[in-house]
RNA sequence: GGAGGAAUGGCAGAGUGGUCGAAUGCGGCAGUCUUGAAAACUGUUGAGGGUCACACCUCCGGGGGUUCGAAUCCCUCUUCCUCCGCCA
């Protein structure tokens, strides 16, 4: 969520910098502002009738207090008029500020500068490549028939127990899974992520400060006896961990990093681009989030940036950085770098890490501040990114280290599965 | 599940109807001293709204109520603590 001074002070700009989301702002940030000025009117309204009626309080108390109970009991009747007054303005300002939060909740974040125009992912732009594709032979096969081939993921098991979009891993399929997790992990904390466990579902109020809420609550599961929602990503709950709170700029960085399941209802998706690991209800990811000061955001970001390529280079899977365009830009984010993996049975490439600098957006919600060195108050900068998604990674090893004799293990890996090939 | 207690500023912790937005300590910021740092001392320092700036308004876990007036009294919800029970 813009903060309402920024889009008071930079109307033009905002209207402006949005268009490189296609999105025209004009129309929104005109009644946006027409509702802040009605609230304005209201709530001055309503201080000076709070004003006045304290006032009299103030001079009824004092004549009680010197006894003269009369003139006092006379005065109480002239404030019953006030109360009738502000009850009144108090409703209609809480109406008025429930229509402006309504609004606000529907401008996105504004792009950084280096995100490029576009209208899809068609017009991302590749920053950096590396890894080599190779050369399968005539009998490559794509992940899912490897899973079955080797019997390491059951899909229709899957179905049997809960339906599709939750696979069962099985025997080296679920050791791969884990050794994944603890090496996802160990390089995470390596790299200073204070590893955490967090809850896997969420009240409402944590799903408005990452900004999943109000939009975006049928990608969620809600378990409604107890209004609680399942992650969609373990962002939510990490960066919630600092709603509320204040830091100052000795405190920063912040980093956590956490392994959770992650849960999205995805409705309405089928078809080739779902099949087998490419798109699941359920899956498992290692999630990277930081809390920073503005002025190092970007920095953070370029951070783990690399950190992400040092894992995936020492996975030796072929992949590539995109920088998202405009179109392609979450709601929440000013500046996404995209990992994706080549599948190269499937001919195409797979997303299996997602970058964000969300700057001020989600801090603005979360009420996530820092008192800088001038003693002044400010919004810390929220970032994060996966580091990574499971189940795209074990696509792309599945695919790419396909052989005659079996899948072969990513060295790096060995150690953590105890094995070297799954055949 | 039963019985009690508690929730106050960045943190700790006073305050139980009328200049209380709130003592005090810590922390933060500024300064004195010092070659520098530490210590000590002095000053300053809650958040949000509003204003050109003041004024002014709101906020003492959330919501509702009593009262001319509520951090303070009542109801309710949430969370935490202690004791008992239950489960592991």
């Amino acid at each position: 969520m813009l903060q309402l001074q920024t889009i008071r002070e930079n109307q033009e700009k905002i209207v402006d910098a949005l268009k490189k989301r296609n999105f025209d702002a004009a129309p929104i940030i005109a009644k946006i502002l027409e509702l802040d000025q009605e609230r304005r009117s209201i709530q001055t309204q309503l201080d000076n009738t709070l004003a006045e009626s304290n006032k009299l309080s103030k001079e009824i108390g004092m004549l009680f207090k010197s006894g003269k109970a009369a003139e006092a009991n006379a005065l109480k009747e002239k404030t019953s008029n006030l109360k009738e007054t502000s009850k009144q303005l108090n409703e209609d300002l809480t109406a008025a500020a429930a229509a402006l939060q309504e609004q606000l909740y529907l401008v996105p974040n504004i792009p950084h500068g280096s995100v490029p125009k576009g209208n899809s992912e068609e017009d991302n732009e590749e920053v950096f490549s590396a890894g080599t594709i190779p050369t399968l032979g005539e009998n490559a096969l794509p992940h899912w028939e490897l899973a079955k081939k080797y019997d390491i993921i059951d899909f229709e098991l899957g179905v049997k127990v809960t339906g599709a979009g939750f696979p069962v891993y099985k025997g080296k399929g679920a050791k791969l899974q884990r050794a994944l997790i603890a090496y996802f992990l160990d390089k995470n904390t390596e790299a200073g992520y204070t590893e955490v466990q967090p809850p896997l579902m969420v009240n409402e109020a944590s799903g408005y400060g990452t900004g999943q809420l109000p939009d975006k609550e049928g990608q969620m599961y809600h378990v409604q006896a107890d209004n609680l929602y399942l992650i969609p990503t373990a962002e939510v709950p990490i960066t919630n961990l600092h709603r509320d709170d204040m830091f100052s700029e000795k405190d920063f960085p912040i980093k956590y990093t956490g392994y959770t399941p992650c849960f999205r209802r995805e409705a309405g998706s089928y078809g080739a681009h779902v099949r087998g690991l490419n798109r699941l209800h359920q899956f498992d990811k290692v999630e990277i989030v930081r809390i920073e000061h503005p002025d190092s955001s970007y920095a953070a970001l370029d951070e783990m940036v690399d950190h992400v390529k040092g894992i995936l280079g020492e996975l030796k899977l072929p992949y590539r950085i995109l920088r998202l365009c405009g179109g392609d830009l979450g709601f929440t984010s000013a500046l996404t770098y995209d990992f994706e993996v080549f599948s190269t049975a499937q001919d195409r490439w797979l997303e299996i890490s997602s970058v964000s600098n969300f700057e001020t957006f989600q801090a603005n919600r979360l009420k996530l501040r820092f008192k800088d060195n001038s003693g002044k108050t400010q919004l810390a900068h929220t970032l994060n990114g996966s580091a990574l998604a499971l189940p795209r990674v074990l696509a792309g090893i599945l695919e790419n280290n396909q052989t005659d004799k079996g899948i072969k293990i990513p060295e790096v890996l060995v150690p953590y599965c105890g094995f070297d090939l799954i055949d």
